[in-house]
RNA sequence: GCCGAUGUAGCUCAGUUGGUCAGAGCAGCUGAUUUGUAAUCAGCUGGCCGGGGGUUCGAAUCCCUCCAUCGGCUCCA
């Protein structure tokens, strides 16, 4: 008899070469048909893997991460099979389960295969599915896979095996069909239910734009029809959110064919809206001592052969621009901090002026493969809410953990609460990518863990995400469709002041290097708005709200009060407007709910006798009548709130 | 840039195999109605069917080619 640990500290006796599957069905028959995959010691395998020794497990379901892993790998296998025999020949590639479903790239050869086969595709899945094979794992020496992929002509699968350092590789079977895989799987196919492919697109072999392109196709499944419905109610959800279809139908922004692809123009309300967003931040910034700074949209190319921009984007980016006469070489600025460190160069700097923070909201262009633009994320040109601050090497971490405080008062202010952290370490098996040196790296680098550490973040380490010339402090967020955004980023940087040649005078009256922290809170602010409309779908909080409400008559004869009430709101600086067509008062209401305007106030005959208003809060429906003062005074304590950051620090 | 898909009024979309196929709803305009908490009624105006080239007696429809958009891949200072 072995002893078995469960999650709850349990222990429970079971025969040696008990299973995961044996083991559930031990504690309730039902969780045996829910449970997916098991762990041993940390590890996860098949649910029919036989338990040797004394173990502490955990068993997977749909509700586990590595539960719907199982699920969905054990998909991918049972498409491979279904793709397989409806197009014979086809060469299977890989094909892994993902956060959000399966997919699968093969190489066609010869096959067309499109959207429309979708159907097609998925009946032969299900019909597969029902046939409740069992997924066999089997382990095959090194010499015969590879042979045996030989034969099938399938150069993919023996180059991935020639990589592997094992000489035993594992294969999973079921029914027909076999691949190479290291698992787990579900115990058999009838657990999947529902399926449904997604999309089909290009991908390169092994991600290498040099290499064959294959073709891949995604998919979800589930193990209940239902759970597939609500699914794809989601995705429609989350598609009603896309901040391209409601930048144009809020009227924030626009794209014209002819001014370019990739971009973007404010209108009016966006414009505004964006206002608010960067007078928000001035406002921090101020109370944290930043100084404004302009620089011009364009630099000359020796600015960036300086910094080291051209070298690593000159051949990427757009062309340079040419004087006719003199024949200088200009080129669009990518960056702002090639001018911020020139603008700190204008006069010379004594240990006691620092930190000097140069702050800008400096609009920069850079070329994107036209087939990477995506509305307001990914533009050619945007405006950055930059800074740079330049500061002795012993005022760093101070200054970082500063900057981490103004990315978490505009996140706060704005209820940004599902985001992640990523430490942006350099990849040190490629140096060639990023200039500067190893002892300078490692000094950015050791700051930035520092300070996160100080500061308690939940952080996750990924290395090759570095800029070329420093380390960063990245905050992402997921759009309405589960794609990841760069939002705010905080980068340490040696390497420019090294390349400026950028100096302090110290209390040693000896010339010192400044250590530069760049950093930009809300990132773009293209793509800060973008993930707004998302997060908030459309519902802004009132203090961002291009209107904050709209007066709506219950009939025309009543215009003259609502110009009243009008002005009296402008009077608080409140933005309004009085929606006085010739509609009934429902209609008014429909429409101006659909614009997302958080108050609507209706007035009709008792309110222009009484002076008072019928207030509509958006989403919660008639709250009664009230009166004007006592609006207005509402509207702008909930503004004041929204808007007032706690911790003002003291600075200097 | 690569693979695939899409492109018809301001918006959302119909237009079977090429031959009254240039349509609908919403928006806009005009009029009637003067309205009490999520769509009042009627009429009218909108389109070089993304651009260019071709096939054909005839193209929104078929072919080629640009452009743009969408989904991915690669890239992202």
């Amino acid at each position: 008899m072995i002893r078995i640990t469960l999650p709850d500290r349990s222990v429970k006796e079971y025969p040696e070469g008990v299973t995961g599957l044996e083991i559930a069905k031990n504690i309730s028959e039902k969780l045996a048909k829910e449970v997916y995959a098991v762990s041993v010691n940390g590890q996860v395998y098949d649910l029919t893997f036989p338990i040797e020794k004394d173990a502490e497990i955990k068993l997977y379901t749909w509700d586990d991460a590595e539960g719907r892993h199982a699920f969905w790998h054990s998909s991918a296998h049972l498409m491979a099979e279904a793709l397989e025999s409806l197009y014979p020949g086809i060469k299977l590639c890989i094909g892994p389960s993902t956060d959000n479903g399966f997919y699968y790239d093969i190489d066609p050869c010869g096959h067309n295969i499109s959207e429309k086969d979708f159907p097609e595709i998925e009946r032969k899945m299900i019909e597969l599915a029902r046939q409740k094979n069992r997924f066999i794992r089997k382990e095959v020496p090194k010499e015969e896979a590879i042979d045996h992929y030989r034969k099938e002509g399938n150069e993919y699968k023996v180059e991935l095996i020639n990589e592997f350092e094992d000489e035993t590789i594992t294969f999973y079977l079921h029914g027909n069909f076999s691949d190479l895989c290291r698992g787990p799987h579900l115990p058999d196919t009838s657990y999947i239910k529902a399926v449904r492919l997604l999309n089909i697109a290009g991908a390169y072999w092994r991600g290498d734009e040099n290499r064959k392109q294959l073709t891949r196709i995604y998919g979800i499944s589930f193990p209940k029809q239902k759970l597939l419905d609500r699914h794809m109610e989601m995705l429609e959800e989350a598609a009603r959110r896309d901040h391209r279809r409601l930048g144009k139908e809020l009227e924030l922004f626009t794209f014209s064919r002819k001014v370019g692809s990739g971009l973007p123009m404010w209108l009016p309300k966006g414009a505004r809206l964006r206002e608010r967003l960067e007078n928000f931040l001035k406002k921090v910034q101020d109370d944290y001592g930043y100084d404004p700074v302009l620089s011009p949209h364009i630099g000359q190319k020796e600015l960036y052969i300086t910094s080291g921009h051209y070298e690593k984007y000159g051949e990427s980016s757009f062309r340079p621009i040419n004087t006719p006469a003199e024949g200088e070489e200009f080129m669009l600025k990518p960056m702002n901090c090639p001018h911020h460190c020139e603008i700190y160069k204008s006069s010379p700097r004594s240990y006691k002026d620092l930190p000097v923070r140069y702050a800008e909201f400096g609009t920069v262009y850079r070329y994107e493969q036209s087939g990477e633009l995506h509305g307001l994320t990914r533009v050619r040109g945007f405006t950055q809410d930059d800074a740079h601050i330049f500061c002795r090497p012993d005022q760093l971490k101070e200054e970082f953990i500063k900057v981490i405080d103004i990315v978490f008062i505009i996140f706060n202010a704005l209820e940004f609460s599902d985001f992640e952290i990523h430490i942006s370490l350099r990849d040190k098996e490629e140096k060639e990518n990023y200039i500067g040196t190893d002892e300078n790296w490692e000094k950015a680098e050791n700051a930035i863990l520092e300070a996160t550490r100080e500061k308690g973040l939940d952080a996750k380490i990924v290395y090759g995400e570095a800029a070329f010339y420093g380390p960063k402090l990245d905050f992402m967020v997921n759009d309405a469709l589960g794609r990841k955004w760069q939002l705010g980023t905080i980068q340490v940087d040696y390497n420019l002041p090294e390349r400026f040649d950028l100096e302090y005078t110290g209390a040693d009256n000896e010339k010192h290097r400044p250590v530069m922290i760049h950093r930009a809170p809300f990132g773009s602010m293209e793509r800060f708005v973008a993930v707004m409309i998302e997060h908030t779908a459309g519902r802004f909080p009132l203090w961002l709200a291009p209107e904050q409400a709209v007066i709506i008559t219950v009939s025309e004869k009543f215009e003259f009060y609502a110009k009243k009430v009008l002005k009296f709101l402008n009077n608080y600086d409140i933005r309004a407007l009085v929606d006085n067509r010739n509609e009934k008062v429902g209609r008014k209401i429909r429409d101006n709910e659909m614009k997302r305007i958080p108050y609507l106030l209706v007035i009709g005959e008792k309110e222009a006798e009484s002076g008072k208003i019928s207030v509509r809060r958006q989403g919660e429906g008639d709250k009664g009548s009230m009166e004007l003062e006592d609006f207005a005074a509402m509207v702008t304590n909930e503004v004041k709130k929204q808007t007032t950051s706690t911790n003002k620090p003291i600075v200097n």
